[in-house]
DNA sequence: CGAATGATATACT
DNA sequence: GTATATCATTCGA
């Protein structure tokens, strides 16, 4: 097991680290409580050049400023007033590449998301999509921002494989403004979310 | 299927 | 500074 570096997230192709963070364990520390888990679902929204992407036309606001700094960090935003969703930035300084994670299969803190949920049993839906995984895994806008290499939020490689397969590549879904980058095949599925300890 | 719900961007005064 | 439209969604009918 180990966490993965600042050079992960600063290669180039976000389309690349998308689909290899299938099967990693993504970490939050919040208030000091542990929660963990295998990350099932991702989404590449490639910057400047994506109509999807926040960060489309090198718009530069105050809540997008996180996806223009170093990959590595964090990029978390408020949507629909409502669901709170997690990026990880790519790429270098200037070049707001990130990766959305829209699902996972929880692994750790079980209790604590159920709670964060206010659910009584695990099902698909309990970090079934990007506003829910990021509630039960207790993030918020506070930290957007946030190194990926500090004690709140950090994602682990615990070599799970996910054989090519196992993964289901379409469009990205909830993004109809995008006009012709709707149809981007740069969401990844993993179709075993393999939770062996 | 449609309402909920609030920060944010943008276009005004 | 104020107004208004717009969401990288979810849940319950």
């Amino acid at each position: 097991m180990s966490i993965l570096a600042d050079e992960f997230y600063l290669r180039a192709d976000v389309v690349s680290i998308s689909r290899e963070l299938l099967g990693k364990v993504l970490s939050t520390r919040i208030d000091g409580v542990l929660t963990r888990a295998v990350i099932t679902e991702t989404e590449a929204y490639a910057g400047v050049t994506d109509k999807a992407s926040h960060a489309y036309g090198g718009k530069r606001t105050n809540r997008t400023e996180p996806m223009f700094g170093t990959g590595g960090i964090a990029y978390v935003y408020l949507c629909y007033g409502i669901h709170h969703l997690f990026n990880v930035v790519t790429n270098v300084e200037g070049t707001p590449h990130a990766v959305l994670i829209r699902a996972g299969s929880p692994l750790e803190g079980i209790d604590v998301m159920l709670e964060r949920r206010q659910k009584k049993a695990i099902d698909e839906k309990l970090l079934g999509g990007p506003g829910s995984l990021a509630k039960a895994m207790g993030i918020t806008t506070s930290l957007s921002g946030a190194s990926l290499q500090d004690d709140q939020v950090w994602i682990e490689d615990h070599r799970i494989d996910i054989l090519p397969g196992n993964i289901i590549v379409s469009p990205r879904v909830g993004i109809d403004y995008a006009e012709e980058d709707v149809l981007r095949p740069y969401r990844f599925r993993a179709r075993i979310p393999s939770v062996t300890n």
